[in-house]
DNA sequence: CGCCAAATTTGAACGATGTTCAATATAAAA
DNA sequence: TTTTATATTGAACATCGTTCAAATTTGGCG
């Protein structure tokens, strides 16, 4: 009942092609960050000629978004393993829930940072196309659900807001603590501090 | 008593010049945002070739360095006009006081838009200089003062970390805020929902 | 297999961009 | 005025992303 009815060859390779791609920008930003992605390097390495990389993306921008996109993939398989199976009945229960995804979106951060700060430094000068934005609402249910039980008072779209703020609450002492700037939060006390921030907002 | 001996015409000129560079490329940014800051638009601006750039910045990095010095120091100025004359005996004063700090960060940044966030744009890829430092610094007393008062168990370190957090928080709202993209909080929301979570946080 | 048409891949070329530096122009000193 | 030091210039360079006519490969048909 498959609906994908000829995987021409051609198509197999374009695939292959577009995987290999994802695969090389993912190395080269993990290693070197963002800034180091040039046509020139992926090109060769997957090899193909310069020219050809505009036969597998639209453009540079074309192909952060799909780096993006991974990213926000195994972001959400990580919040989604780490709230599984835990009780969200109680207002304890669902708190601890929401301090386990904050921790986990930290956990996250660090460990693949430079994927991860890439997500909020290309900036789209298009449209975002529409399958980009829907995994970011899939991320903020791990948020929205348990915060509707500790603050069941909240009007659905009310909700909904609280969820955005805590998470770029949660998001900003992250991103600040991780550029390791003069002024951000030393990196062994980020556990802590994301821990208080949850806990006293939401008690 | 002054011991700036000899403003020689070399040194006049040159700090025309780096004001004028400074307001051409403040304008710029403030119209299109920092990546539209080009050496060559911003020589034509100022009246000089190409090459002389260089005679007055070292280079585009320290230009934006000395951008954000700038931006950083309206932002101190705004802070502290806003925080001035409050009063910080009681806890529901120095959490009022807190409160319209945060305010006024969300304010300069919506009024600032563009200049306020090459200020976590631009990254640096040497190692900042001293005096980028102390800016920063500054802008922490506004918050560090009023929470000593609010949090008055914390030990001196320990309030230097919370108020850094707090600040990472408030910031993160904002910058969420402001970037409109699907899951930001809305604009006219952005307020409330500060202040909702400063006196959360501090209560 | 042999051939042609269609599609794909190539890499040279283009326009921006930041930065450098020998040559020129200007200012200061003798 | 002549000489020396300094400042300014702008052509040249390296490095980007992107394009597109030409070369190559692929896929069907006799």
């Amino acid at each position: 009942m498959s609906d994908t009815p000829s995987p021409s060859k051609l198509e197999l390779r374009r695939e292959k092609q577009m995987e290999a791609l994802l695969a090389a920008a993912e190395a080269r930003v993990r290693q070197d960050g963002v800034a180091s992605l040039k046509a020139r390097d992926l090109a060769a390495d997957i090899g193909v000629a310069l020219g050809g990389l505009y036969n597998i993306v639209a453009d540079m921008d074309d192909l952060m978004l799909r780096v993006n996109s991974r990213t926000l993939a195994r972001l959400g398989a990580a919040a989604a393993q780490a709230a599984d199976g835990l009780p969200m009945t109680t207002r304890a229960e669902a708190l601890d829930r929401l301090v386990m995804v904050a921790q986990t979106y930290l956990r996250f951060a660090r460990s693949d940072l430079k994927l991860w700060r890439m997500l909020f430094e290309t900036h789209v000068t298009s449209a975002l196309p529409a399958w980009a934005n829907e995994d970011q609402l899939r991320l903020f249910r791990h948020i929205a659900e348990p915060l509707s039980v500790i603050m069941p008072d909240l009007s659905p779209d009310a909700l909904t807001v609280r969820a955005r703020t805590l998470f770029a609450a949660v998001h900003g002492v992250v991103m600040l603590g991780l550029e390791e700037r003069l002024v951000a939060v030393p990196l062994d006390r980020l556990d802590s501090e994301i821990d208080w921030l949850t806990r006293a907002a939401c008690g």
